[in-house]
DNA sequence: TCGTAATATTGCTATATTTGGATATAGCGA
DNA sequence: TCGCTATATCCAAATATAGCAATATTACGA
């Protein structure tokens, strides 16, 4: 196991914030507006934690014009988040 | 989902030493020295990462004496850790 | 090209985490 | 009780993270 790598997905889930946006992520795709309206947080903030969860490999964006689509990436953390859920 | 617990588990998980921690704790039981052995680190680094793991649930601590024994206690914790390791 | 909306980045402060040496505590055997 | 071993706790310094306003960037439509 690389534990530095797989340490650094599970701290990037280890937030509210961030939890909240992947669950949220998990059956929708989804741009930045929306997602900040829905967690009422300001706009940089949201766009600063979706940021540190691409980095991570956690979500992917599409950029669609001006906006930015993201969703989950990364299967291993489909599967987290199911468990978390059951 | 209770986010803030379960971020609080993720969270704690995220670190390289925890991590190596819980996964040589999956299949035994151990002590605090064997296990700063292990790793190869300051006992005091040892017995606050496991303290950090006990406080959110992840491990129990069973007293043997002048040993605490730590084992994994955390069903998800066990199912998040094989889903990293497949 | 201008204006505007969407998003990213910067700059900064406040707070939290990590680390390991030093010290305290507890159990056990002589 | 004394001394030893195992572990926990305390403390300070270094580092990392969180938060958000302000600013920059980008794409689009008029």
């Amino acid at each position: 196991m690389d534990h530095e790598k797989e340490s650094e997905i599970l701290k990037a889930l280890g937030h509210p914030i961030r939890l909240r946006m992947v669950e949220g992520l998990m059956n929708n795709e989804c741009n930045v507006n929306k997602i900040m309206d829905v967690l009422n947080i300001p706009q940089s903030t949201a766009s600063q934690h979706l940021t540190k969860l691409k980095s991570v490999g956690i979500l992917v964006a599409r950029k669609e014009g001006v906006r930015t689509c993201y969703k989950v990436a990364d299967k291993k953390v489909r599967e987290i988040m199911e468990i978390l859920k059951g």
